[in-house]
DNA sequence: AAGCATTCCAACCGCCTCAGT
DNA sequence: GACTGAGGCGGTTGGAATGCT
């Protein structure tokens, strides 16, 4: 059943991995494979034991496939953020949200929780303005290298494998990255299909893009760019153009549609600049260009978006067999815009013009 | 030095989607 | 189409480490 626990709660170990369930675990898959069924993994780890490890993994499925996925599969990477991925992780944030493994799909090494983690505990904040002392210094950065390093040596030696010295030490090093590396793939994993979305999966982007936007009230310096005119900052409109600028890579190199799963980044600033600016803050061109497709305001359409995620039939004048095919095709949002293409027999290539379009007036 | 507060992150939990039947 | 099991994902938590007073 879904949702069921995949093992029976009373026998199984919970918490910490030690070394040695780490070493059972990593020799089983570097020899054997995952055989694609996680769940049965722990009893084949069991069958196969050597008189050296009598007791066999007393782990679920689960535990043993988020372990080899967050630490034990090879080249990982923890901490040691650089710049540019920080960068990029705040960029594909205001794109897509918290999809932490699209996210972790952009930055080789990294997995989507130590992402979530680094997000939560660092960028979050930092974005948010709440100051922080330099997390490169003190005694906790400090203690955490060497927890690090000593982890990572134990580990080594579990393996039987004691890196040379400089090898142990590079173990540290922050890593160089380009600086958008791999950026086309991310939205087109054939099995990231659109998923409504759930409890208040924006609620989160809400309120990190109000608060960079400025609410009503905000003190939101102007300029002659749309990102500003949408209500950013200067210092976060590197962040608006650079999360276009992605996308964008995204829908070149693809040809495809890539906002099948998502807003455009436009729309959703859009949507936000409007409610924090209560409704004022949109370019005339761009609400003609809504009413003329829509027969509704830009503020109507969008507006309700971003506080409810998805529009409802009633709102967009679609009926409901035509919102699930489109659901498919592009989001919701776009649903009233692009329907006015239906007919034509190109028609993703008439949805990237109307998507060039919408950049078009939010990098004007 | 002690005790409380905060930070960090590994791991868990529960929900959702998908594939097979 | 309904059901089931497994994989995958994002949110949350427990507890150790560290900071602060």
């Amino acid at each position: 059943m879904a949702g069921a626990p995949c093992y029976d709660k009373s026998s199984v170990k919970k918490g910490p991995w030690s070394p040695e369930e780490d070493a059972k675990l990593k020799s089983y898959i570097e020899k054997h494979g995952t055989g694609g069924n996680w769940i049965s993994l722990p009893g084949k780890i069991g069958k196969m034991l050597t008189c050296s490890w009598r007791q066999g993994l007393n782990r679920c499925g689960k535990s043993c496939r988020l372990r080899w996925l967050n630490y034990l599969r090879p080249n990982i990477k923890h901490g040691g953020f650089s710049e540019e991925e920080d960068d990029i992780i705040c960029s594909l944030y205001i794109s897509i949200g918290s999809r932490w493994s699209l996210i972790a799909a952009q930055l080789p090494g990294r997995t989507d929780n130590d992402i979530k983690n680094h997000w939560n505990t660092k960028l979050k904040k930092r974005l948010l303005g709440k100051p922080r002392k330099d997390p490169s210094k003190g005694r906790r950065a400090a203690a955490a290298s060497c927890r690090q390093l000593k982890a990572k040596n134990s580990k080594a030696e579990v393996n039987g494998v004691l890196p040379a010295p400089a090898a142990r030490e590079t173990t540290l090093q922050t890593p160089n990255w380009p600086h958008q590396p791999g950026l086309s793939t991310v939205y087109l994993n054939s099995q990231d299909q659109y998923r409504a979305p759930h409890k208040d999966q924006y609620g989160s982007i809400t309120k990190l893009l109000l608060k960079l936007g400025g609410g009503p009230s905000g003190d939101v310096q102007r300029s002659n760019t749309q990102s500003s005119q949408l209500g950013f900052p200067p210092p976060y409109q590197h962040l608006y153009e650079n999360s276009l600028n992605l996308i964008t890579s995204s829908s070149c190199s693809s040809g495809a549609n890539p906002f099948n799963e998502r807003p455009h980044p436009l729309t959703v600033l859009a949507g936000h600049a409007l409610q924090a600016t209560g409704g004022s803050g949109f370019g005339t061109e761009l609400d003609e260009m809504f009413h003329c497709n829509t027969g509704k305001p830009a503020a109507e359409v969008l507006g309700g978006l971003c506080g409810e995620g998805k529009m409802t039939s009633e709102r967009n004048g679609i009926s409901p067999s035509e919102r699930l095919s489109w659901n498919k095709l592009s989001p919701p949002v776009y649903t009233p815009l692009v329907s006015s293409y239906q007919e034509t027999k190109h028609q993703q290539h008439h949805q990237r013009c109307l998507l060039e379009e919408l950049r078009h007036f939010g990098t004007q």
